[in-house]
RNA sequence: GGACCGGUAGUUCAGCUGGUUAGAAUGCCGGCCUGUCACGCCGGAGGUCGCGGGUUCAAAUCCCGUCCGGUCCGCCA
């Protein structure tokens, strides 16, 4: 049908006649001359009607943007100072000698140069707007990450093996997709939240090195990075321990950033303990770009009047800590109040500051509404703690721990972006030595990653008799402040197993109903073994530099998972829930009260 | 479950302290134009102001409810 891209047209093809197919950019009609730019997947060509030829100059008058085009042409250079240095076709352009108008088109209802078009527009129409440069490289670039990644790890001796789609709901995790049997009524499958227990079970059986690119669910609410259905790059390994794995992983990473982005990644990855992230970034996925630290203040106001500050300071579920924002102290206080409201967000009661305005100055030097509360020693010792210079703002976080380190976390990203402190590079780092548990709020030990990850402790009776001191032997991968992507060494002894479990509270007969085949088969020979997944959506998201993963899905969905485009989910006949044994409870909102 | 932002011409937005005929840009349609590439010039058409209710002599504008899209908390690894 065609004898080239669009796109591919160069000066190399000159006096050449070419066939061309594409899509109509735009038209540019000048009575006696009309130009076309003519757009496929691999660029755009400049097409040139002249009225010589009158039979078809009459059909490109009537040519509409998008219409689908079929040309046959000559390609010559263009006159002198006439070129377009934007176009790789721009020495070019084509002469038309034969045009055939393949399908012609609606006006499209938005413009594909228009940046600013509502998401909503973007995804009934995902077909147009994936026409659009930007989405259809990202699109590319997706494309040409996977094919990294699959040859890599071909390369490496990981084999591809699918796992089912249609599988058992799991009790921990987030809630799952439902999909009703037909052939056992009243039961259901789950679709896969992850294939984690295939592929422990992949290792059990010998396969060695496992991957698969491949399809995840989880029912929750959706956020810019987070979508019912993703991608996750699965990975997992035989008798090679988390070190070996972390590796691995970063080796495959620097690789592909090199490959596809020309970028070179610290070698080898920074790694930091879970402990640690917390202490200085109050998160366990912290983003390296932002120079600014929490700094610890329990020392200093343990003895301090101020029960704000002395009350977590003195509790050791409490904890208070400093942000030294340089620069901030021309902040108004309309600003300080937004920034109270967003740590408000986060449960935090209020947020406390200190305007240093001449740190020579001493207590005259600083600007604030608590510090007649704080002795001169301990401003004295603030600043030279916190290396305050004159004009810096310091906000404090006080209270409950986990409260102070999600608020002042997400207030120091939030002040890192505001204050244009966001250092323009890659910045990846393994988290490590995470806790294996932690109690949740009704005061049960629940895993922090997932109950098949293997503990610190060697031993059962160890990790039984002190739980909340074990960290487990997972990592995470963090760039820039996003999780890329998370794994460990699992548990392949079953008296650990069985451990776990007893400390989450799942007891054996729960255990047996729902990891019974997992369980049955450490009985076999279960050799070590360890992995990690990566998510692909947000691996490319970041390398792209989208803002949601919605931009890196050829069709995602809507914050209520919905899908514009098919107009998915949508009711199905009485026919189709009578064959799967369902009936729909009545949603009467009178009632409902 | 909750907080916040948005919804006005095909599109992106202005108008919003209530008051003649709801504007701009762009797109679209028609005419002119032989070197443009966001072509240019002239003319024209185009609106359930998301939806429902309320207040008022009068509602795009104020109030209540609701739907849709987005950001976030909860949730989720």
């Amino acid at each position: 049908m065609r004898s080239h891209y669009c796109g591919a047209v160069t000066e190399e093809l000159l006096d050449q006649e070419v066939t061309l197919c594409g899509w109509v950019n735009r038209r540019r009609d000048h009575g006696g001359v009309i130009f076309i730019d003519l757009r496929d997947r691999e660029g755009l060509v400049q097409v040139v009607f002249d009225p010589d030829r009158a039979e078809i100059f009459e059909i490109a008058e009537h040519v509409r943007n998008e219409y689908v085009l079929r040309m046959t042409g000559r390609v010559r250079l263009r006159p002198e100072g006439t070129a377009n240095p934007d176009l790789t076709s721009g020495k070019i352009e084509i002469l038309g000698l034969e045009l055939e108008v393949l399908n012609a088109s609606e006006t499209p209802p938005f413009q594909l140069d228009d940046t600013g078009v509502h998401d909503d527009l973007r995804l009934q129409y995902r077909y147009i707007d994936l026409r659009r440069d930007e989405m259809k490289n990202r699109m590319k670039m997706r494309s040409q990450v996977t094919r990294y990644i699959r040859s890599h790890l071909e390369e490496e001796g990981y084999w591809d093996i699918e796992t089912p789609m249609l599988t058992k709901a799991t009790p921990e995790g987030a809630r799952d997709y439902l999909v009703p049997s037909r052939t056992h009524q009243g039961s259901f499958f789950a679709l896969p939240q992850s294939p984690q227990l295939f592929k422990q079970l992949l290792m059990m059986s010998g396969m060695d090195r496992y991957y698969q690119i491949v399809r995840c669910f989880r029912d929750e609410d959706l956020r810019a990075d987070r979508q019912p259905e993703f991608t996750q790059i699965d990975i997992e390994t035989t008798f090679m321990d988390e070190n070996a794995v972390m590796q691995a992983m970063e080796e495959m990473i620097r690789g592909l950033f090199k490959e596809i982005l020309d970028v070179d990644l610290p070698n080898p990855f920074p790694r930091m303990d879970h402990s640690e992230a917390i202490l200085r970034f109050g998160s366990d996925k912290p983003d390296l770009r932002i120079p600014l630290e929490l700094v610890d203040l329990a020392e200093i106001m343990k003895d301090v009047e101020f029960k704000v500050f002395s009350g977590p300071a003195n509790n050791p579920d409490g904890r208070i800590v400093v942000l030294r924002a340089p620069g901030g102290a021309e902040l108004s206080r309309k600003q300080i109040d937004q920034y109270t409201e967003y740590v408000g967000r986060y449960g935090a009661k209020g947020l406390a500051w200190i305007k240093v305005n001449d740190v020579a100055g001493g207590r005259d030097g600083l600007q604030s509404p608590i510090v007649k509360f704080l002795p001169d020693d301990v401003l004295a010792a603030l600043i030279e703690k916190t290396g305050a210079q004159s004009g810096d703002i310091l906000f404090f976080g006080a209270g409950d721990t986990n409260t102070v380190n999600e608020s002042m976390g997400a207030l120091r990203v939030r002040l890192g972006h505001d204050l244009d402190m966001v250092d323009d590079a890659w910045q990846p780092l393994f988290v490590v030595n995470f806790p294996m548990f932690e109690k949740n709020s009704q005061g049960n030990w629940t895993a922090l990653h997932h109950p098949f990850t293997a503990p610190s402790f060697d031993s059962a009776e160890a990790l039984k008799a002190d739980p909340g001191k074990a960290l487990s032997r997972a990592y995470d991968m963090v760039l820039n402040g996003t999780e890329l992507g998370g794994g460990s060494e699992r548990i392949y002894k079953m008296d650990m197993q069985k451990a776990v479990f007893e400390i989450l509270g799942i007891s054996e007969e729960e255990a047996d109903e729902k990891f019974g085949f997992l369980l049955n088969a450490l009985k076999y020979g279960c050799p070590p073994h360890a992995g990690l997944a990566f998510g692909l959506d947000r691996l490319v998201m970041l390398m792209s530099g989208a803002d949601s993963i919605r931009d890196v899905m050829a069709f995602p969905k809507t914050q209520t998972a919905a899908c514009l485009l098919t107009s998915a989910p949508a009711p199905v006949s009485a026919k189709q829930l009578r064959e799967l044994n369902l009936k729909l409870r009545k949603v009467e909102k009178a009632e409902a009260e």
